[in-house]
DNA sequence: TCGTTTCAGCAACCCTTGTCACAAGCGCTG
DNA sequence: CAGCGCTTGTGACAAGGGTTGCTGAAACGA
């Protein structure tokens, strides 16, 4: 959110040069609707119709799976130029969100209605080939989530979990809760407690209420 | 494989009759290749070049993800009138597969270039779709792999396995044995052997050497 | 400023899962 | 038939991680 809210067009030009053609470009500006969500905010719940498609400008969205008893898992984070293709599941049958999004920072976000973007598939090419790539990297995200869960260790989860949040947030000092971080690896606030005092041992980090102090990552 | 291997052409018109539309059926006949694969062939192996999507005529294939020291771990079965979008990936910037692809039953499958499957998306709309509703699937199946990861303990996930085996098989005997299962469930023979003999006390199986007799699922 | 709430630290305990070691049975082949 | 490899069963044990209960400190709100 570094420019004028006017001035969002700018933004999605700039973000979206050499991805999108000229043509498409009018297109995204002229039906897209620019919004600017504060931190927290939740865009989509599981069971919500999913009516639009997302295009991240700036900020970052959090995604999670829930199971039945409303326990969440993190799934990945969108961030910049990245755009949830799981909307684009409301054109094909599927007419229900199967997840939960909540954006992680300020964000500035361009929604685009399901049925524009189900058009442009035909009518502009590299739009097509911008909704594959995005469900490519969907999908290689999903995997990556699936390797942790079945390959590495809650240590060696949390110590990822802490690098992609540094990333995301662009800030060495992570404001959150150990509960917080406890609900996004789906384990208890106990074990988190536990394995971040090891980190602090270790030298890797240093801990202050409601913030997580990284030195290296 | 009920029809004999000339007529895999009926076999793609009726398994797709209502999908595809015509002009796109002829465009599948004329540059598909039909291949028969018996059962437990590796398609693709992580780190191999994807140059073709497979549609599913008659079969099974089961979908794997391997971590560094080679450990396997099952995301999913494809089954007859799927396609494995992944492979559309080799379009988008990632040439590799991430995954590893191994026939669960004697196979009959439609290979399609990927140069051409990419070619569609523009000129038929039902490959379009197709190719979406594909990914949307694909995204589905990962997320239940995910839950089942994440939220349920390793008796539950045995029995999910379990059942869905048999429904892929299409038979109540599976014909394995506990070394195969803890591969695919990523934990060992030992924990297999050890659930597997208490489903069997329940009444819910019974065991044989190289088998697996299930009663209810 | 005082009470309340939220957060983090800590200890003890337990359950689930993984590991090791070993034995027994089946089926194959020389 | 003898020998071997593969598969399964089982007991004892270890480790990872989840649970409970309690404590004190920080932040917050009136």
């Amino acid at each position: 959110m570094n420019a004028p809210s006017s001035s969002w067009k700018s933004d999605v030009a700039e973000r979206f040069d050499g991805i999108f053609d000229s043509a498409l470009m009018d297109d995204l500006l002229t039906c897209g609707e620019h919004m600017v969500v504060p931190a927290g905010t939740m865009l989509m719940d599981v069971g919500q119709p999913m009516t639009c498609i997302p295009l991240l400008l700036d900020g970052a969205i959090k995604i999670m799976r829930l199971d039945n008893e409303g326990e969440e898992m993190l799934l990945y984070f969108l961030e910049s130029g990245d755009s949830c293709a799981l909307s684009m599941g409301s054109y094909m049958g599927s007419m229900n969100s199967s997840i939960r999004a909540i954006t992680e920072k300020d964000t500035s976000l361009l929604m685009i209605n399901a049925y524009d973007g189900v058009r442009w598939m035909k009518e502009h090419e590299s739009w097509s080939s911008f909704v594959l790539r995005s469900y490519q990297m969907r999908l290689e995200e999903m995997l990556e989530a699936i390797d942790s869960l079945a390959f590495m260790d809650l240590p060696t989860r949390l110590q990822r979990y802490l690098s992609d949040k540094v990333k995301v947030q662009g800030d060495l000092t992570l404001h959150t809760t150990h509960q917080e971080i406890a609900n996004d690896l789906h384990t208890s606030r106990v074990v988190v407690s536990r394995l971040l005092k090891r980190l602090e041992h270790e030298g890797l980090l240093s801990l202050h209420r409601n913030a997580v102090e990284m030195k290296q990552f």
